[in-house]
DNA sequence: TCAAAAGGTGACCGGCGGGTCACTTTCGAA
DNA sequence: TTCGAAAGTGACCCGCCGGTCACCTTTTGA
C-alpha cells in the first residue's frame, strides 16, 4: 500500500522532472509521507526507487505487451498471420503508453542515462532482454516460414521498435508544446498501428 | 580558438556524462583553461554553452545532411530516384554520426531533456523544424510525383528518423557495454543505409 | 493496560557544483 | 617603455538536495 503510494508518487514525479530533476522532497510531498520513510522501502535511496520503479513498470509493461501478442505459441506462418500478430504488438504497446504515458516518459528517458555509465547499461540490456529476444524470435520465426523475406531479424526488431518510439516521442513533445503550437492530432493506437504495419510490410513504394 | 575549443571539451564531457553529470571544471580542465574564462565567451553559463553546442553542432550536422542528400531541387520522381536519394540521406546520416559519436549521444540525450520544460521543447522543436520540414517534403513530393503511395508524410518522416535512431542507439549500447557483452557487428553505414532503404521502400513481406 | 517493537518523521548535515569577482597576466597602441 | 584595456583565473560563496538519525506515534500481544 505505502509501497505502491510511493511508486506512484516517484512515477509522476520522475517523469514530470526527469531523474535529476526530481527531488525525494517532492515525491514524499505528493505521496504524502516523510522524506525518511522512503529508506524503509527503499534504502538504496533515490537510485533503488528508481530501478525499481523501471524495472516493474516499465519492463513489466512492455513484457506483459510483447507477451500477449506475440507469445512462441502464436502461428506466424503466413503474411496475414504475421501481419495480424505485429499490428497487435504494435496496437498493444501504443495503448499502454497511451495510458501510462508517465510510463512511456521514463522508458524514454532512460537511454540518456545508460550511456553514461557501462553498469547501468548492462542492467538495462539484462532487463530488456527478455523483451527483444522475444520480439526478435517472433520476426526470425516469420522469416522461416516465408512470411517474411529472410534479413537479419535483429535489426529489423530495432527498426520495428524505432518506428514506435519515433512517433510517441513525436506524440510527447506536441504535448508539451503550449497549447497550439505544432500540435499533431491525438494518438489513436489503431490507427496508428495500421499506419506502422503498413509501412513495414508493404514498404513506401507505389505498387502497381 | 579558444571558442572552438571550449566547444570540444564541452562537447566530449556533455557527451560522456550528459548534462546534468557534466561538470565546469572537467570541461574547464580537459580544454586546459580557467573556470571563469567560460564566461567571458558564454555569459549565460552552462545553459547556454549547452545551447551553443547543441545548434552548432546537432542541429547544424543534421541540417547539412539532409540539404546535401534531399535538396528541394533534387527530382524524386521515380522510385529508383526517390530510394537514392533517400539512400544518400540515411548514409549520410549515418557516416555523420559514425564520425561524431559524440554528436550523436547529445542528440539523442537531448529528447528527455526537452519534455521536461516547455520553453526548451519550444527551442527544440523551433531548431528541428527547417531538418523536419525539409524531409517531410522530400517525402511529400516523392509521393506527389507518385514515386511512393499517397500517404500523410510526416507521420512516414518519423518513422525514417526513428528507424535511423534505434539502430544508432543499438550501437551506441553495444559500445558502451563491457568488451564481448552482446557485442553487435560494427556499424558499416552504406550497408546499414542499404538494409533501412530497403525495409522502407519494399516492406517486410516476402515477394513471389 | 502497558511495554516493546515496528513504523514514521523532518530538522539537520555535508558535499557538490554553478556562478562570482578581486586579482593577475597579456596585449596593443602610443 | 608605459599604461589602459581586455582576457584569464581559481578560491570562494551559497543554494540545493540526498541521506541520516534521534525522536515520536502506532501497533501488537501478553
Amino acid at each position: 500500500m505505502r509501497r505502491s503510494a510511493i511508486l506512484d508518487a516517484a512515477e509522476a514525479v520522475f517523469a514530470e522532472h526527469g531523474y535529476n530533476g526530481a527531488t525525494l522532497e517532492e515525491i514524499a510531498e505528493r505521496a504524502e509521507f516523510g522524506k525518511g520513510t522512503l529508506y524503509n522501502y527503499f534504502p538504496g535511496g533515490k537510485e533503488e526507487l528508481y530501478e525499481v520503479l523501471f524495472e516493474e513498470r516499465v519492463v513489466g509493461g512492455l513484457s506483459a505487451v510483447v507477451e500477449a501478442a506475440l507469445p512462441d505459441a502464436r502461428s506466424l506462418a503466413t503474411p496475414d498471420e504475421a501481419r495480424a500478430a505485429f499490428h497487435d504488438f504494435v496496437s498493444g504497446l501504443l495503448h499502454h503508453f497511451e495510458a501510462n504515458r508517465s510510463v512511456l516518459r521514463l522508458y524514454i528517458s532512460e537511454a540518456p542515462r545508460a550511456f553514461n555509465d557501462p553498469d547501468r547499461m548492462t542492467m538495462m540490456v539484462r532487463l530488456f532482454e527478455g523483451f527483444m529476444v522475444t520480439v526478435t524470435r517472433a520476426i526470425a520465426r516469420a522469416m522461416d516460414a516465408g512470411a517474411l523475406r529472410p534479413m537479419p531479424a535483429l535489426p529489423v526488431a530495432h527498426l520495428l521498435i524505432g518506428n514506435v518510439r519515433g512517433l510517441l516521442m513525436a506524440h510527447i513533445a506536441s504535448d508539451c508544446l503550449p497549447a497550439g503550437i505544432h500540435e499533431l492530432p491525438p494518438l489513436v493506437p489503431d490507427e496508428t498501428a495500421d499506419f506502422i504495419t503498413t509501412v513495414l510490410f508493404d514498404g513506401l513504394l507505389a505498387r502497381d
